[in-house]
DNA sequence: TTTTTACCTATCCTTATGGACAGGTACCCC
DNA sequence: GGGGTACCTGTCCATAAGGATAGGTAAAAA
């Protein structure tokens, strides 16, 4: 029957029967049940698209252009591509604007997104079903929505002046994998066929970026960045 | 009006218009949102009641008995609680099974949730919302649910015998706690008023009971334990 | 009362870690 | 071709960490 083109679909969006249509990304199927059972408590919203992985979202996002894009940066193993996918769908989709809702505060995950796109961030712990609607509401307005805690992040990032921390680079993310499980810096060289010298040049260079002094902060720091 | 008492409550259980009454507790209003949509999507399954913490989770259960509750055991500062909880609930409402719904697979948790009364634990990121439903409908039967992964777990830890990991000392946690913080052991030494001996001594300790060999291990074990 | 538990301290010795240098290659972009 | 980035390697040296051992106290439980 009818297959509506992206255009139609994206010309159709404000049509009476759903002023907000929003997809959802989340890899954990209670959380994408809870939020569109949440927002569709509110009459003329509806999510109509659910994504478990970043291609999903992304085929999701290309067939229903929604209004807003909720999405959990945590899709993959690979934080990064979540970045990525918000500059994309920043880019092509201009009109679906993002929030994130993300299982931590990031500050790294926070900056880098908004830079890409983004104008909302929640914390999955921390929102009410109440905030959750409301910051839906404001994004799909074109307007920033931060949960409890988050603006604070913001308005300091901001204030510094200082664009963001660094990201890891691949070996050093490999790096660090390591060291949280607790291997020697001998056992990671042997692991990655290079010698100690490198891993301490890795664990190093890591730590400054994390500002960690010693590797049982960089690995903590890391945890909670959800690079491990 | 009528005030039903719990064992009226308890009575009524089966009644037609709802034969699996469940409770849901979880610290994070989106999840429980999810769990109660995806259970009612099954006719006879209701949601009789949400907690968010230990003490609404005690009277949510006190005030409905019902046949199932699903909860997660981090709904506070402190992990205990939870396990706690599980016995209370197992001996004070026997009808009632316990589904455990964790972030994370955390053995420990799980054996000691076990042993306390529970009789199934799926992981948030990996169930998925039949499993979810099929899972509490073989709770309510007091038969085991496990999630993918988990069930290998139990087997392991009930073919070696081991009742379960050592739980940390109040002392322990907190000279852990410092440690993920990339503190020294001296400067830890000096923060708690004790020597670096025991400081040492606490580490050393700390880490045979979460089966760390350095601290970075047991920063990681520790964070993902909840334990920090 | 005896035992257990949590807690605290110490010494000796080996190995690991981290800082400060001082270099190298390969690749991509302007 | 120059500059940037990621990556790799080495040495020297002070300090931190961790294992093995061997004690101690105070309070609660058996």
């Amino acid at each position: 029957m009818d297959t509506p083109t992206r255009t139609d679909v994206a010309r159709g969006r404000r049509a009476p029967q759903a002023r907000t249509r929003v997809v959802v990304a989340d890899r954990n199927a209670i959380t994408r049940a809870g939020i569109r059972a949440i927002l569709e408590r509110s009459p003329g919203t509806a999510v109509v698209g659910e994504a478990a992985t970043y291609d999903l979202a992304t085929q999701a996002i290309e067939e229903h252009g929604p209004d807003v894009l909720v999405i959990d940066l945590d899709l993959g193993d690979d934080t990064t591509r979540g970045l990525a996918l918000c500059e994309d769908v920043h880019e092509r989709f201009p009109d679906t604007h993002i929030l994130i809702i993300a299982s931590t505060l990031s500050e790294m995950v926070l900056i880098e997104a908004l830079r890409r796109g983004a104008i909302g961030y929640l914390v999955k712990d921390q929102v009410t079903a109440d905030e959750l609607t409301k910051s839906v509401r404001a994004v799909q307005e074109g307007e920033t929505a931060f949960g409890r805690g988050v603006g604070a992040v913001v308005a300091k990032t901001l204030g510094s002046s200082k664009p963001s921390d660094d990201k890891l680079t691949e070996r050093e993310t490999n790096v660090v994998q390591l060291v949280a499980q607790g291997l020697s810096n001998q056992q990671i060289a042997h692991e990655l066929f290079i010698s100690v010298s490198t891993v301490k040049f890795h664990i190093h260079n890591a730590s400054r970026k994390l500002h960690a002094l010693r590797r049982a902060e960089l690995v903590h720091h890391a945890t909670l960045a959800g690079l491990i």
